[in-house]
DNA sequence: TTGATTTATGCAACCGGTTGCAAAAACCTC
DNA sequence: GAGGTTTTTGCAACCGGTTGCATAAATCAA
């Protein structure tokens, strides 16, 4: 069915090493060669099977791109992202669905028997196992929207998500609010304990501050809707820190449904800063992410690795703003 | 780096052959060699390389997943339901983002060098070229969420848009609303066009019944929102049929924003019944995509192309029905 | 022209597997 | 234990490319 390079040498009467190099950038052959080739192949429509040579050459240009995250709308533009980016660098991502993996290493064997260049696993938790079997299958790896020093193994591309609770806490602060609540999404994932780590510790410089803490049982838009109808069954805080955007949305819903305003009677912020959170209606207030900025690291990293395999590790982390929105009241005047 | 068949055999003691034919279902091993050769296998770590054995049989599972659509948050479902079901039987996804793609027949070209074993494209049109491209490239295509019969050459799995279209004025009419308006996605898109050519012709049907058509620029939010806005410096219809849900919600928020009431003053009806369109606060009457059947249905129609490539195209056509929430008034009891 | 140097080309081996075929081994039957 | 079957095995060629090396052709200097 498919045209081969045999067929083209033949038609444009040469041996194949002359075909092999006219498609070869930088490689010796000439001008009037390569004319002959490209004809014969421009008329039998050949082109390359990247597979075969990626045989000699020990490269695929496959990228594994692996995640979890496939109901929270930011990570479609995760995925966005990712694939013009490596699409623009002549990579190609084979996407790896994690969601009902039981074994994860599975997905890593599996990776490797299509000979990936290297993998990009997109969530905030990398999986068990996952750093010591890329590790060892030789797949450079990094872990974007992952957590600092997950695995000294593994390179990492992300946020401080220890500094988001901080921050949080600090704005809080700066608006005057007295009663604040952590609103964190399922407690096993590590960016919520990191965030709970650094809003507990931020806590320490405002003692005047009163916190509590709860955790909603996914980043979900029911989950926090849930968790907030339940915590408004006793008295509310004046200001939740969600985890997630999705989760301040339904937080806010719960909120409205209860009837109290928002940010008058109970202040939301959120995390992430996606789409959605800027939609009318929504306008929620809520701390950036710099999604891009970690998305084309992350493809640089990998880029990186592989030029230089054996690159020391390193993880890159990206500072996190406020976006002021509706859902927070303003600044108190002192500040 | 990578350990190879052929060491294996070296180790276990047998030939090449032999290790080749006991990581194949169906070979011809004796059930001593095999396990000599799953030991040495198992002690040297050895997984086959699918991209060399691709080379021979021809097979290499590669599934091109091809899509423009990464902006509305169903797509995200949609690639989760495809991953899984093509991870499920042993297909892997390569993903396409056709979204900055000038000339998508690069994008198929690019299949065709690795070999895929067919592709999957998701989008309600196909872009032009591509039927030709995969046909010429012997690649069996299926376009999901496409139309009937866009071109003899692909199979097609979607819903009826014409049909969706008529729904909706008979929707409108069993509730008594009198002057409707449809408010397409943007005009050249294909699923728009069948929508209204549907509505129109129903309207035919209805005599009584005033209708008017305008169309958003995009499929999202923000057109949803600004046509909304748009409209509503005139008398609104007292029902829109928009051609998705979230355009509908920008709609909505636009109608929120001026003080009409839904659906006492202005109905909405939607299209897709996304997860958002359940959300308490958005509470979308909103026709129903049956997403997960498509998606099956393509991986199924995909299958079934593998084992018989020249297998005459075919489109399959899933009915949507009305999710009734609080965006459109009751039916009329008359009805 | 000639000889030295540079550039282009083809040969053949190789990448990591699979598979048709013929020979070898194992199993049956009598 | 002989003879016939069936199963297992290894050899060698092949899948579609790449690449080191030796040779041939082209270019250059004198």
């Amino acid at each position: 069915m498919a045209v081969t390079l045999k067929e083209v040498a033949e038609l444009a009467g040469v041996s194949r090493s002359a075909v092999s190099r006219s498609f070869t950038e930088g490689a010796s052959v000439s001008a009037r060669t390569r004319a002959k080739v490209e004809k014969a192949a421009r008329d039998l429509g050949y082109s390359p099977n990247a597979l075969a040579s990626s045989l000699t050459t020990g490269r695929t240009k496959l990228i594994g791109l692996v995640s979890n995250n496939f109901h929270n709308p930011v990570f479609l533009e995760v995925f966005d992202l990712f694939t013009r980016g490596l699409q623009e660098r002549g990579l190609r991502p084979l996407l790896v669905n994690l969601s009902d993996e039981t074994a994860p290493e599975h997905s890593v064997r599996m990776l490797r028997q299509y000979s990936v260049d290297g993998a990009v696993v997109a969530s905030s938790t990398l999986p068990p196992g996952f750093a010591p079997a890329f590790h060892e299958a030789g797949i450079p790896v990094v872990n974007a929207f992952g957590r600092y020093a997950s695995d000294p193994r593994v390179h990492t591309v992300g946020i401080d998500n220890g500094a988001c609770g901080r921050l949080a806490v600090q704005t809080f602060a700066a608006r005057g609010y007295k009663r604040i609540a952590f609103m964190g999404g399922p407690q096993g994932a590590t960016s919520t304990q990191d965030r709970q780590a650094g809003f507990m510790a931020e806590l320490e410089a405002h003692p005047d501050i009163e916190a509590s803490v709860s955790f909603a049982g996914a980043y979900s838009f029911e989950a926090g809707r849930r968790e907030m109808q339940r915590l408004l069954q006793a008295a509310p805080a004046e200001a939740y820190f969600c985890g997630d955007d999705v989760l301040s949305i339904g937080a806010l819903s719960a909120l409205r449904d209860h009837g109290l305003s928002v940010p008058e009677k109970v202040g939301v912020l959120g995390l992430n800063d996606m789409e959605m959170a800027g939609w009318a209606g929504i306008d929620l207030t809520t701390i950036h992410q710099p999604i891009r900025q970690i998305v084309t690291s992350s493809i640089e990293l990998i880029m990186a690795m592989l030029a230089e395999p054996d690159r020391y590790p390193e993880a890159r982390v990206f500072p996190c703003r406020i976006v002021e929105r509706s859902t927070l009241r303003p600044l108190s005047k002192a500040n």
